[in-house]
This record gives C-alpha cells, sequence and structure tokens, in this order.
DNA sequence: TATTTATCCTATAGGTTAACTAGGAAAAGC
DNA sequence: GCTTTTCCTAGTTAACCTATAGGATAAATA
C-alpha cells in the first residue's frame, strides 16, 4: 500500500512542478487545492526539501519551489525518498539490502526470485517516468 | 513491503508442492524446515485451505497438501489471498477498488497513472508465474 | 525596531496493523 | 478412549502511520 505521505507528498510535488513560475507557493495553497491536511504536508514537504527536491523561502512571500526541472527528476528517486525501499524485501533491495535471518539461502529461495522480478518490473516504471511525464498527464495537449 | 504472512505462505506452498507425493505434511514439519513459528504457520496454512489452495487431513498422518497441480495455480491468485491488493492504491484496483476522498477526478490524477503502469507491471510478473514456476528455481535441473 | 508571515523543528497522541501466542474444540486413527 | 493432528477464537505486544501542537527561526515590511 502507498503510504499518504507518499501521495500527498507526489501531488504536492505536482502542484509545484505545474507552477513553476519562480514564486515561492506556500503549504497553505497546495493543502487546500491537493486537499490535504496543512501540517502533515508541512512535514512532507519538509523532507523533500531536506532531500534536494525542493527549495523554500520563509517569512512573507515565501514558501516552497521546485529547484530543477520536473524532467529531471527521475521517479525512482522520489519514491525512495517519500516511499523507502522500492523492493517488497529487503533481500532484493538495492539501495536497502538486508539478509533475511530466517532464509538460508537466497539462491535456491523461491520468494527471492520472484520478488527480483517484481522488483524489476517497477523499478522499470519508475525510471522510465519522471516527475514530468506524471504531470502531463494532467494536462493532455 | 511483503508481510510475513506472505512469505512464510509463499514458503509453504513451495514445500508442499515440492513434496507433492499424497501424504500429507504436518505443520510441525513445515515450520522446522523454514524456520517459521509453527502458531504463525498454522493460521496461514489454515487460510490457504479455506480459499481452495490446500487439502488436509486431521489426526495421526494428517495434515497438508496440495489440492491441484502448482503448474495450476497462478501467483496471482496466492498474492492476493496472502497480501490482498495487488494495487498500491485502492483507486487503481481490479478486484478491491475504492475511489479516493480526497481526490476530485481520476482521470486528472497523476498519481492515479503511475500507480496504474506500476499495477500492471506487477501483475505482468504475477500472470506470468505459476506456483511451480517460482519453485522450478530451487530444482535448476 | 516591531509586527506579520511563513517555514523549521521536536515531540507526541491516537489509531491501525503486523506478527505472533494461548488455549482449547473437533475430528481422525489406533 | 487415548493420542495426534488440524480447526477456531481471542488476545498480546510492538511498530508504524497519520496527524497535531506549540514554539523557534528567519524574512519581509511598515
Amino acid at each position: 500500500m502507498l503510504s499518504k505521505k507518499t501521495k500527498y507528498g507526489l501531488k504536492a510535488l505536482a502542484y509545484l512542478a505545474l507552477h513553476e513560475e519562480n514564486a515561492p507557493i506556500q503549504i497553505q495553497e497546495i493543502a487546500e487545492a491537493e486537499n490535504i491536511s496543512r501540517k502533515f504536508l508541512e512535514s512532507i514537504l519538509l523532507t523533500l526539501k531536506k532531500n534536494g527536491f525542493l527549495g523554500s523561502k520563509k517569512g512573507k512571500g515565501g514558501g516552497y519551489y521546485m529547484i530543477r526541472p520536473a524532467s529531471e527528476i527521475p521517479m525512482t528517486a522520489i519514491m525512495r525518498v517519500l516511499e523507502g525501499p522500492i523492493a517488497m524485501v529487503p533481500c532484493v533491495s538495492l539501495n536497502y539490502y538486508e539478509t533475511c535471518d530466517d532464509c538460508p539461502d537466497e539462491a535456491t529461495c523461491s520468494v527471492h526470485h520472484l520478488m527480483i522480478q517484481v522488483r524489476d518490473s517497477a523499478l522499470d516504471v519508475y525510471r522510465n517516468n519522471t516527475l514530468a511525464d506524471i504531470i502531463r498527464i494532467t494536462v493532455p495537449e
């Protein structure tokens, strides 16, 4: 299941990328436009900023803004920051690898091999989409 | 993240399918072979039975056994019973569809479209694998 | 300089779910 | 009728998710 955090984060990024006219956009505005709890969104945008996806300005006229073009942000990067590992099992995770304590041998583990396939297919999708790609859908022409 | 329930369930099914010589296999044996808590596995096997994947026999010489060939059990069916929906968001689920209360329009939702792609790629994997396929890996030749 | 506006930061409450565990009922075999 | 096994209900514990509170910090402006 996709967490609300990820869902809200994606929507906020999409909103910011669509309104990419230099002027910062306030949390409040995004929260209202996308039906997200203001305080919750606040914490999400903060982690997106800390991870280099967004810039911010404090004070009047402040807010958040895209720091680089949406077309240069692969969905893999966003998903890893918001949702965590793309793999469903740590033993097939590229960035968060961990051995299974119950499993004697990965090479002969049927779950392992299936989950590698699932991971690769998800990676395929995320690698072939940038933030710009998922926005483009909302603006058909 | 894949739940332990699913992971254990898959391992148990793999074990049973590999030892498909008519004689029932006891929970205890599977639990020991696969390093699974006996009581927990008990409840998992029970739901697999209730969902038509396994048969059982009580009393001495009892246990669980495959009810149909592993090659006829698609991974989609197993995953849906053990893990639930394959989709990461209810609004793109084929079998457990629900509307998002915060989202005014699916057609213009960027998350929606991305998640459809992810769902389809996962479905692709699960549809192209049966239980027999994931076991085959453990027996290379 | 004082005030307003906005993000930044820490802590925590409340609910849900996952991962087990306990204990016995029911059925099958000897 | 005793043993062995699955069947069933309920409970426990810990982690995590979602959201909120309240103030610190910084920027703009008057």
